[in-house]
DNA sequence: CTGAAAGCGCTTACAG
DNA sequence: CTGAAAGCGCTTACAG
């Protein structure tokens, strides 16, 4: 392998000189950079970047954890994660949990062992807070309280609640079919907080729908990762309670809705609306364009990113500033668009 | 930062029998283990990972270029993928070239500088195969030819072609459309027949459709990553060609065809048929499940990973042994699957 | 402005 | 079986 030391020889001048060149720090002459060019030219040098990620501690690289990449919301938030990273020079690491054996462990590990800069945590975790703050790493929670001493950014789901009930009270719904995760995270078991913000939509809409007058009832889908589980949630909830007027859910589990409708031969919004929630692709490709809670993937990704690069000035340097106050978590709004599925 | 040096003089021994413990390498007696294993324990050590993959000149990592990862296809490749990686120890950068203001060109560049210790290619690129064969470093390509001597897995897309014409043809269809990428993108303009092989199914389907008598039309939709501009195509469609009974396009067209024609009230399969090609969630949340051509993605990413695993090993050892020959392009084949939206 | 030297934290021959 | 030494390819004070 052709190192800097050739590259050196050839062109006549020190190793310091062909590092300047390089990394364009302080002056060398045009002379001196002609030379170190043409000889890199020559012997096709290319730097090795180990070596620099060596020297200074750090890769560059951000690992956004997720359930899995194959669900549209996770999908969606990726990406728009990648752009921010990449508009700030990290590279970003795909950590699916479901698609590795030890799940977030293994992340974790490289966090520690310097292999990645950062973590974004957006799937579910069972550790309770003191695991998070003892790790000493950048670490920011998307939509998850992680402990006392972990930055945050959510959405504004107990907003997005309020958002369905209004529009399910003003358009007459009677009746009211929520689909969602497994209710055992809504609550806090540990004392520690960790409740997933994500249902907190689900909280707020059950309380105004309940001030409203309006019947409601809540059936759970299983883990997020697992289609099969919210598909057959929906199937259930159809058989279950025939006599629904409105179904509100994630995406996925409104598109299925959508489906066992026309299936059914339920007329969409006639007899029967439909609330998405999260506003990805799969609100929008479903039998028809879905009304929609959108969470804002660009503001909650810039939010992300920039708690991210916080984060990691924080810790450089081994000092380690210990964050004298939990920062407040940072709250995205979301908004509703109706569209073909609500009256 | 606490490093072995610190860990050896606690533990009162060498640094390469630090070493050894902690690498499991060779033989060290069970009370150097413990003494080790002890001072490890108290400094709270944790190996510098960046400083073994200097030494080792690897990472660990390999880099999948899609163009994003917001597409339902690229999701759930990337997903299979990064599961098939990790059972084999090897983590996943995710790289989505329209989320990088520099495309491709960025990771290759980290190719070269060993942060990425190989490289899946599932995305158009506009470089001709001299470009991919000089970088001399590890690369498969995904369902696309990127010269002589790199490796292909590919999808069988012109028995997939086959499959929807057989299909077509014996329920009927006369009049079918056709949504796909760019035109520009079938052909093989640089005389280094780096077309698409994604789109072979097309030209299969159309020769076959032209045997049958059934008249056809194609339709371009844009970029696969522009899905306001394949909701626009479909659109289109529907407009410019009132009278066709079956339409053919990846799962996204299919979805939105679906869409389209609830909304004008087609009868889908009686007075249409849809058929998806790719068979991925989208195909699943449609209006109804969609009739698709299914891509093993499993297979695929099996495949992709077992070349990956090749490819490395050819290269380790800066011995780059010249692939005396290219290998034949691993052909991963495709499944029909009928259900709601074909007669 | 340029160059020789030390060092980043590990691993691995190579002596003892 | 264990330990002292060299070295992976860079970067950066520090002398000249």
């Amino acid at each position: 392998m052709v190192g800097m030391r050739d590259v050196a020889k050839k062109a006549g001048v020190s190793l310091s000189s062909v590092s300047l060149v390089i990394n364009g720090t302080g002056y060398v002459s045009q002379d001196m950079r002609d030379k170190v060019e043409q000889a890199m030219r020559e012997l096709n040098y290319v730097p090795n970047e180990l070596a620099r990620n060596f020297y200074h501690g750090k890769t560059g690289i951000v690992g956004v954890i997720v359930p899995t990449i194959q669900h549209p919301f996770f999908a969606t938030l990726t990406a728009h994660l990648q752009r921010e990273f990449a508009a700030r020079s990290l590279r970003t690491m795909l950590c699916s949990t479901v698609d590795s054996a030890s799940g977030e462990a293994q992340y974790v590990e490289m966090l520690r062992q310097r292999s990645l800069d950062a973590l974004v945590v957006a799937a579910h975790t069972t550790h309770d807070s003191d695991y998070w703050t003892s790790i000493g790493r950048p670490i920011v929670a998307f939509d998850r309280n992680l402990g006392a001493h972990i930055a945050q950014v959510s959405s504004d789901h107990a907003h997005g609640g309020e958002l369905i009930a209004d529009l399910l009270a003003s358009t007459g719904a009677c009746n009211v079919a929520i689909v969602g995760g497994p209710r055992a995270q809504f609550t806090d078991l540990s004392g520690s907080n960790t409740t997933f913000p994500t249902v907190r939509y689900v909280q707020t809409l059950e309380k105004c729908l309940s001030q409203a007058g309006i019947a409601h009832t809540y059936v759970e889908s299983g883990e997020v990762c697992d289609l099969d589980g919210v598909r057959r949630a929906v199937h259930g909830v159809f058989n279950a309670h025939p006599g629904i007027d409105a179904f509100v859910g994630a995406d996925l589990a409104a598109a299925f809705a959508m489906q066992e409708a026309t299936m059914r031969g339920i007329a969409v919004p006639g007899q029967l609306q439909i609330v998405a929630y999260d506003g990805t692709m799969a609100a929008d490709c479903a039998g028809l364009p879905l009304t929609v809670v959108r969470q804002d993937f660009d503001a909650i990704a810039h939010a992300l990113a920039g708690r991210i690069e916080t984060e990691i000035t924080r810790f450089a340097g081994d000092a380690q500033s210990p964050m004298t106050q939990t920062p407040e978590p940072e709250i995205v709004p979301v908004t509703l668009e109706a569209r073909t599925t609500t009256r």
